[in-house]
DNA sequence: GTGAAAGCGCTAACAT
DNA sequence: ATGTTAGCGCTTTCAC
């Protein structure tokens, strides 16, 4: 392999004039630079990029712990951290957790093995719980999307109480009373919050909550499927159902459509998140739409700013906007 | 930071000792292992990768060139290949081209500054074209999902031709003779494929090929819902239309729909992929099974065989099945 | 403006 | 079985 000494004495220099050409060219001679960088092309040299993480300790990785790539919400936060990080100078180690905790640890271990400068995770849970830090150290770590509610870092979410509360609320107006929901996992933050905008909501309007009305479930299109069955065979079905997430509503339209039944004729349905194929559904899907790219960005360039010296305290914590989507899928009830 | 000489310090033994009951406890005497092993845990130690990358010259790290992140099958296949690549102890740095040649040339720069050992491509071009390989090298890359026919590396991908053929079979086999086809990008080799396998069909069962009935598209939603709306606009609209995504397929029903015609009653659609979406759309797509996440684990198990110096010659060139699956989309025509 | 040299943490060749 | 040491390629003092 051709390296830095090879350029050097192709140049007829010290390997010290090479580098220094490569990082800050204005400090040499112009003629010296000239001659540096004519041996740099005529050997066709190019950095060492293991050498140079080794030498300065900063390998300009980042790890990002996804519970589900294949999720389509994830998908499109992902393209945000990829674009935010290489064009920060940053590569990004795609890791699949599954949502397993002993998982996401393994690869936190990423970041303290130096194979990564710092890691983003789009879970509510700290994957360096296990992990020996210095004390005093600011973890290199920003939590999107589903964040801890006392994170230990910078994080970056949703108002998902308002926003659930805003979306019910718009079925509430349709006329409304009998408003089911397919919540995500029982333990996450999420549904915490958003079953907490959904209850403002009924409380505002004097509509009691029911817990027969609500149904856990994964976020997944099998989930919205199964869910809106076992809803719909209650002796008084909903007239409306909020689901968690626009995968879960696709599948409860499916499965309400497969008894006979017509969105939003007999039953509307509303999801969250917003992606493309909630455009194309049949009906077209109300919603909430959410920055999905920029959760990516900003988590990026936090983590970044943390890791460059430039991290504030209090960590931020930052909340970006929602907005409702009202398409074909919901209507006045019968 | 703590490393490998404040562990030798601590367990009064040399550096070469500790590295040595790290890697080939065997080799060290059991007493020296258990003060060792001590040592490790007691000073936290974890041995800086960083280091252990340069040492060795090869970082364990694999570059994904993806067209884009987001598209639902892609995020399948990467899914595969960062199981695959964990399970071997690869990490896996995921780029989004945007299928744009400069970008991919950059990305690829990765493996020459060896910030990775090697470089998985899922389209149909080199991007070390531009970068200098020192002659009878071994191109340390492997190509999926959309094959160059004379791939300079082993690459994994369907019988595009074999599926698209059969899926058009399925449709005269109902009685179609107006079939259109909404295709992918014009110059993609997945596109020429599917074609042919298309008229390949067609000259079988004696229909003359109309290219008035073909239209080109980009495997998404938008696509498919354009393509549909001008092949619908013709004098002689298609009876059947066999889209080359399953995406596309989504926005060609919905648009189909929007025209006031029902699905399959007045034109059937089919698609290729089967994506999760293709069994809860209305109606559930007819398609094309493509083993998504084992395009990504076929792909790694290649790479890392050739990285390892088990690759063979000439370059393996897998392929792996397909299944038609018929859903609610298609039927006779009128 | 340029060169000489130390050293990042680790592994492996060699010596004992 | 264990220790000593060279060196991977680079950046960055420190001299001149």
């Amino acid at each position: 392999m051709t390296n830095i000494r090879k350029v050097a004495e192709l140049a007829g220099v010290s390997v010290a004039t090479v580098s220094r050409t490569l990082k800050s060219p204005e400090i040499v001679a112009p003629s010296t630079r000239a001659k540096v960088l004519e041996a740099v092309s005529a050997a066709g040299y190019r950095p060492n990029l293991m050498a140079v993480q080794f030498r300065s300790q900063r390998t300009h990785n980042l790890v990002v712990l996804v519970p589900a790539i294949a999720n389509v919400f994830f998908a499109r936060v992902i393209s945000g951290i990829q674009a935010a990080a290489q064009q920060q100078g940053y590569g990004v180690l795609l890791c699949n957790t599954l949502g397993d905790e002993e998982t996401e640890e393994r690869y936190a271990g990423m970041v303290t093995t130096r194979k990564a400068d710092g890691l983003i995770q789009l879970r509510a849970s700290n994957p360096f719980g296990a992990h020996v830090f210095p004390a005093g150290t600011v973890l290199p770590m920003v939590n999107a999307c589903e964040v801890l509610d006392d994170a230990p870092c910078p994080s970056v979410k949703l108002d998902n109480r308002a926003a659930a509360r805003t979306l019910t609320e718009h079925l509430i107006g349709l006329g409304h009373r009998r408003i089911a929901m397919i919540q995500g996992p029982r333990r996450s933050p999420l549904t915490r919050d958003r079953v907490a905008g959904y209850r403002d909501a009924l409380e505002a309007a004097g509509i009691a909550f029911d817990d027969r009305l609500v149904h856990p479930g994964d976020f997944t299109l099998d989930a919205g499927f199964e869910a809106a069955g076992s809803l719909m065979a209650r002796g008084r079905p909903p007239t409306a159902i909020f689901c968690e997430s626009d995968e879960m509503a696709i599948g409860a339209m499916q499965r309400i459509k497969r008894l006979g039944l017509s969105v939003p004729g007999d039953v509307s349905v509303a999801g969250f998140d917003d992606i493309a194929f909630s455009s194309y559904s049949d009906p077209p899907l109300t919603t909430i739409a959410q920055p999905a790219e920029a959760f990516g960005t900003q988590a990026v360039t936090m983590l970044i700013d943390l890791l460059e010296g430039r991290g504030t305290t209090p960590a931020p914590r930052v909340v970006l906007p929602y907005e409702l989507v009202v398409r074909g899928s919901t209507s006045p009830p019968r």
